[in-house]
RNA sequence: CGACGUAGAGAGAA
């Protein structure tokens, strides 16, 4: 049983999906029940194959063996709808989780709001940012960091704004170099060339390094705006700095 | 004894 779950795990290392459905049909044909590990890790697999029938194949499975899943189980379920880009599925899986009593962690958060930032769902993206705060769910830099991604994509300022702020004040986290480069890329997007400036003189004081992802955005937010003497003074400072271009 | 989460830019082609 533990053998059975511990092997679908190496092949799923192995990325080998094939392995994997038949070591389970032979399994289940000399009697074994799945644990919720086994699903946890079909789900993996099937999610980074982008395979939504696997996934589809998945959830018939537990309901017809009555396996409860638990909380992994629907982090990996909801991370593979991300990938097979079904947001409405998603909502729904996380409704179900909650009425099952099973409280979401930081990871199902994350993958919740990746879900809905892929299929440009911000509403429902920030919707959820209220409820985790009145529910009290965890919240992480991860899931800050996500969230500020997707504000980026869509262009989504005084949001991003929000949440970064919001993130300063938590007493669980703090802005990381992904935070930054997320601001940047929305101010350099947006052509706010002096936020953007303010944000990277803030990274000096607080100590967070600017790396190359930051230094492009930086970069394409002065060429947009043709200050060309001070993205060049940017550029070399940056090579300066040990960051090495891409 | 085994399972899960985050970032930039990108020629041509579509």
């Amino acid at each position: 049983e533990v053998t059975y779950s511990a092997v679908l795990d190496v092949y799923a290392k192995v990325g080998k999906v094939g392995e994997v459905m038949s070591l389970y049909e032979r399994g289940r044909a000399s009697g074994w029940t799945p644990d919720p590990i086994a699903f946890s890790v079909l789900c993996k697999v099937f999610g980074e194959a982008g395979d939504y029938d696997g996934i589809r194949f998945v959830l018939q499975e537990m309901r017809s063996l009555g396996v409860q899943p638990n909380l992994v189980v629907y982090n990996t379920l909801l991370e593979a709808m991300g990938k097979a880009g079904k947001p409405g599925l998603a909502r729904s899986l996380f409704e179900e989780m909650i009425e099952a009593g099973v409280t979401p962690n930081e990871k199902t958060l994350t993958a919740l709001v990746k879900v809905y930032g892929k299929a440009r769902w911000s509403r429902d993206a920030l919707e959820l940012w209220e409820r985790m705060r009145s529910s009290g769910w965890p919240m992480d830099f991860i899931l800050y960091n996500t969230l500020l991604s997707m504000c980026a994509d869509l262009g989504l300022e005084e949001e991003a704004e929000m949440l970064f702020e919001d993130m300063k004040q938590s007493e669980y986290c703090r802005p990381d170099s992904f935070s930054y480069t997320a601001m940047l890329n929305i101010y350099g997007s947006g052509g706010k060339v002096d936020r953007a400036m303010e944000l990277v003189e803030e990274m000096s004081e607080v100590g967070v390094e600017l790396n190359v992802m930051g230094c492009t955005c930086l970069i394409q937010c002065l060429g947009r705006s043709k200050r060309l003497d001070e993205l060049a003074r940017v550029f070399e400072a940056s090579i300066e700095r040990g960051i090495r271009p891409d």
